[in-house]
Order: structure tokens, then C-alpha cells, then sequence
RNA sequence: GCGCCCUUCGUCUAGCGGUCCAGGACAUCGCCCUUUCACGGCGGAAACACGGGUUCGAUUCCCGUAGGGCGCGCCA
């Protein structure tokens, strides 16, 4: 039997974080077994549902390199379906109009709750004489629930979950305009979609029972199903906008690699041994229901981070450039930056690359660790730097300069030689020189290791900009 | 309130009755490497929520307690 999983967000706002991870269990439990991934918009919501949103949930799956099999199924253009189940089941006794007024509703709510019992409509409905309708009312259409035994979930993540149905009431299966409720829906997009393994939030859990009463009404079998636990807030919390509850879109501006991504995501809440790194092919074929977890795990941003730090170690140069490229939409300054890509430029960002990678978490990191590149002269200080600018380092920078003018070809090794050199002759620790000049030519304190700074940057540059800082008095200001 | 679920280092987790004075990863602390920052290497501190059972033996099984989560709509 082929496996068939389905994603079936509903299109209110963006693909949080939480959706992500249960479309890439999805994906992954489909995926690594030969099977198919089908994607639902669930839309019925006319009020709440955009288009913004579906193309936002689109571009986050997509962005992720979570492929779903199919044309998106849009669960709203099936309520002509929805309703001739509903019908049918009506028909053949399993379900009944109720003509209870949202008084009426309102009331034995109340009264449940005051009583203690969770059971909320009590079936006044059930087994009535229609004839007793009230005039000009239009009826929902109610399931006729079991009163007795129990509704059992054997659910994969979950183990045995039992409701006893004297504590489920009776759901609406079509509202009185007609239109079918969710519980419907989803049981008979489901079910005609060949839907084999039910995978999605706990949240879902209760659902599961009273969904299971209308497969079972409908003689249907139920599809393997598995609940998987909530993304929490590090504190413990529901995931809020403060902690992480963010779009996908927003992981990717901040400068998230979408393998990375995924690697965090699958091994919250499931795990396979103390493997931490996965490629996709491992958790392909590694992914499996029962090792998931039931207990909710945190978000955890410094490990998320980490793992995305060793992304970018591990990536090509050229795919880190490309990356980036892709980025730059995305980010506020992004076309400022996009305009200063020159060919050079582009040279220059792919031979500091090796080191620049070293030292960052994120391709924000990279593009800022990269950004004493493309900075015109003369470059501003941050104020660490200008600490270390005192007038006796420029005072030395001056005489370096003298003694950098001499050295020929303008290697990473060239400059090494005679930046030692220098400080051997004046007695003076490798930092002490390397320090004034990395300020000098990046503007600030931490960079990539100063020869290769010297070396990307080219003589020229490299002089101008030493030369910027100890004749400050002579730097025109632009013209005009 | 009712129903259901959860509880191992700060965090993600390994553990599926003895192999555990509990292992890995991130974070943290220290040392080494070192021109800065990183990377890397080495080392440290750090957990079985609590109380009862069951058992020769419980982190592992059962029951309570406490704490947390989810659900309880003619929303999805």
C-alpha cells in the first residue's frame, strides 16, 4: 500500500514555525517510504482565509524543499461533496436535524458547565418527531453519536487514547446554511483523497475522537493516525510572536539556511539515536512515528544558530554567494547591497569566503563579517576601533605604511612577511601592529585574519585606507 | 469546571527492569591554539518533579499528588 500524508493548513496567515515541522514529518514519513504528500488549503473559512496567506504558506514550503505531489486541493470547492455526504448519512439514519436555536445552545452549555458535565447538546434533537420543528427554522445536521462504550484513537505517537462517549455530544456535520463544519470536511476530504497516515499537532487530539465517530458512521477506515506535541515558547509557554511563532519568511530573512532549517525542526520532539546532523537523505530514510516524542519540546534559537553555523561552514563558497543573492530581496538594505555587486566585488566576497564562514552563524553574519568590502572610503570606525586608533598607532601605521609600499607581489604570504618583519624591527607583538591596522582597513576590531583582509582588499585599497586614517586632516570632503 | 495528553542536565534528547554514582548535542565555565573574532581540541559544572506501590532490583511498569499543555463553537 502505497503511504499518502496530506498538509492541510488553513490560509489565515503566514506558515509558522509549527506548521513547518508538521509538513516536513509529513513530507518526510511519505517521502522516505515511496509515497505521496498532498497539500489542502483549508479555506472554508471564507472571513479569515486570504490569498496572501496561500501564497505565503506556497513560498514557505517551497523555500524549505518541502514538495508536495499534486495541484493543492482547496477544501472549500468541495462543500458540494461535503454536503452529499451529509445528506447520505442522514439518509441512511446516522445523522439527524436538530432545531435548536443558539438560545437554546447557549443554555445547555451553561448548564453543562455549571453541572460539571462536558457534554454540551443534549441531543434534544436525537429522536424527535421533524413534525415538531419549529416553522421557518432552518435545522443543522448532527451526527448520531454512540451514547455508550468508548471511542478509541490508536494513534502512533499517542499510544491508545479512549474517550467514553457518554462525555461526546452529538457534532454538527452541515450548519443550518448549509454549509459543512470542519469535522466533516476533513473526514470526507480524507477519505476521498486515499489519505493513509493522518499526521499532524495535538491539538488535534480531541478532534481525532469525534472524527473517528463519523468514519465509523460512515463505514469508512480510518487512516493511520499520528498527534504530534506542540512547539512551546522557551519559557514553556505557547509559542508566541516573541519567541518564535514567526513565518517562515522571517527564519529565511534572518539569514536561516532552509537545510538547517529542517535539521532543528526534525529533531524537535523525534530523534534517532545521538545522531544530531542530517542530511536529507538520512532523515529520509532515518524518519520513522514511533520514535517521535509526546512531550512538547521548547524553541531553542542558540541551538537552532549552531546548527545553522555548521550549515554555512559545510556549504560551497559559490552556493553561500548564491544564497545570499537569493537573500538580498529580502533584507531592508538588500538593494543598496545588490547594487554595490559588481564582478569584482563578487571575486572578492568568494576568496574571503573560506574564513568569513568560519566566523558566522547566519548569512546575515556573512554579509556583515563581508561588509568592510564593499564600504567606500573613507571607512567609518566603530568605537572600538577608534579606541584602538590612538596617535601613537597611527603614528606606527604610518611608518607600516612606508614599509607595506615595498612589498611586491601583494600576497596573503607577501604581506605576512613584511607586516612580522615590521613588528620585529620596532619590538613589537604581532597584535599590537595587526590591531591599529585591521581598524584601519575594516573599521573595526574583529575581522577575518589581516593578511587575507590586506590581500582581498588589494594594494591600492589597503594603502588608501591605512592612508585615510593617519592624514585625516588631508581627506577632502566630497565635492558638491 | 469537564475530557485528553505530558514531566531525564538551562534547552533538545538517549535510555524501552539490572549495561546508569544516567550518554550525546546546544548553551555555560576553564584551558590550549591564536594578529582580533571565530573555528578546532581538551576538560568541568549540570537532570531521572514528588509520594506510594509492583519486583530480588526501578529513570524504565502501575496508582496518586504537584506542575505544564491541548481541547471543550452551527471556527479551522
Amino acid at each position: 500500500m502505497t503511504v499518502v500524508t496530506r498538509f492541510a493548513p488553513s490560509p489565515t496567515g503566514f506558515l509558522h514555525i509549527g506548521g513547518a515541522r508538521t509538513a516536513l514529518f509529513n513530507w518526510l514519513y511519505a517521502r522516505g517510504r515511496g509515497g505521496r504528500m498532498l497539500l489542502r488549503i483549508e479555506d472554508t473559512d471564507r472571513e479569515r482565509s486570504t490569498q496572501a496567506a496561500i501564497d505565503a504558506i506556497l513560498d514557505g514550503l517551497s523555500w524549505l524543499g518541502i514538495a508536495w505531489d499534486g495541484a493543492p486541493i482547496f477544501q472549500f470547492s468541495r462543500s458540494g461533496r461535503h454536503r452529499e455526504v451529509a445528506e447520505e448519512m442522514l439518509a441512511a439514519g446516522h445523522a439527524y436535524r436538530c432545531y435548536a436555536s443558539p438560545e437554546e445552545l447557549a443554555q445547555m452549555r451553561e448548564a453543562a458547565r455549571r453541572e460539571g458535565r462536558s457534554k454540551l447538546y443534549d441531543g434534544r434533537w436525537r429522536d424527535r418527531d421533524p413534525n415538531e420543528a419549529p416553522p421557518g427554522v432552518k435545522p443543522a445536521i448532527r451526527l448520531k453519536a454512540p451514547l455508550t462504550g468508548e471511542t478509541v484513537i490508536d494513534d502512533q505517537v499517542q499510544g491508545r487514547v479512549a474517550w467514553q462517549n457518554e462525555n461526546l455530544d452529538d457534532l454538527v456535520l452541515l450548519r443550518s446554511d448549509g454549509t459543512p463544519t470542519y469535522m466533516l470536511a476533513v473526514v470526507v476530504d480524507d477519505h476521498d483523497m486515499a489519505v493513509t497516515h493522518i499526521i499532524r499537532g495535538d491539538d488535534h487530539l480531541t478532534n481525532a475522537a469525534r472524527q473517528k465517530q463519523i468514519y465509523d458512521a460512515l463505514g469508512w477506515p480510518v487512516p493511520v493516525m499520528a498527534h504530534i506535541p506542540l512547539i512551546h515558547g522557551p519559557d514553556g509557554s505557547k509559542l508566541s510572536k516573541r519567541h518564535g511563532a514567526l513565518g517562515v519568511d522571517a527564519y529565511r530573512a534572518m539569514g536561516y539556511l532552509p537545510a538547517a532549517l529542517r535539521n532543528y525542526l526534525v529533531r524537535l520532539g523525534w530523534s534517532h539515536g545521538d545522531q544530531e546532523i542530517f542530511s536529507t537523505q538520512e532523515m529520509l530514510a532515518a524518519f520513522d512515528l514511533p520514535q517521535i516524542g509526546r512531550s512538547p519540546a521548547r524553541f531553542d534559537f542558540a541551538k537552532l544558530e549552531s546548527l545553522n553555523g555548521h550549515y554555512i561552514r559545510t556549504s560551497a563558497d559559490a552556493a553561500l554567494l548564491e544564497a545570499i543573492d537569493r537573500l538580498l530581496p529580502h533584507l531592508a538594505d538588500g538593494s543598496e547591497i545588490a547594487a554595490k555587486m559588481t564582478p569584482k566585488l563578487r571575486e572578492q566576497w568568494l576568496m574571503a569566503m573560506p574564513s568569513l564562514k568560519e566566523r558566522a552563524k547566519t548569512l546575515i553574519d556573512l554579509i556583515d563579517g563581508a561588509r568592510f568590502l564593499f564600504t567606500d572610503r573613507p571607512i567609518p570606525l566603530d568605537d572600538k576601533a577608534a579606541v584602538v586608533l590612538t596617535p601613537e598607532a597611527k603614528e606606527m601605521l604610518r611608518e607600516l605604511e612606508a614599509q607595506l609600499r615595498g612589498v611586491e607581489p601583494w600576497t596573503t604570504e607577501a604581506t605576512e612577511l613584511g607586516v612580522r618583519a615590521f613588528a620585529e624591527r620596532k619590538g613589537l607583538k604581532l597584535g599590537a601592529v595587526a590591531q591599529p591596522l585591521r581598524a584601519a582597513l575594516t573599521g573595526r576590531t574583529t575581522s577575518p585574519g589581516i593578511f587575507e583582509v590586506l590581500s582581498v582588499l588589494g594594494k591600492a585599497e589597503s594603502l588608501a585606507r591605512i592612508a585615510d586614517q593617519i592624514r585625516p586632516e588631508t581627506v577632502q570632503p566630497p565635492a558638491g
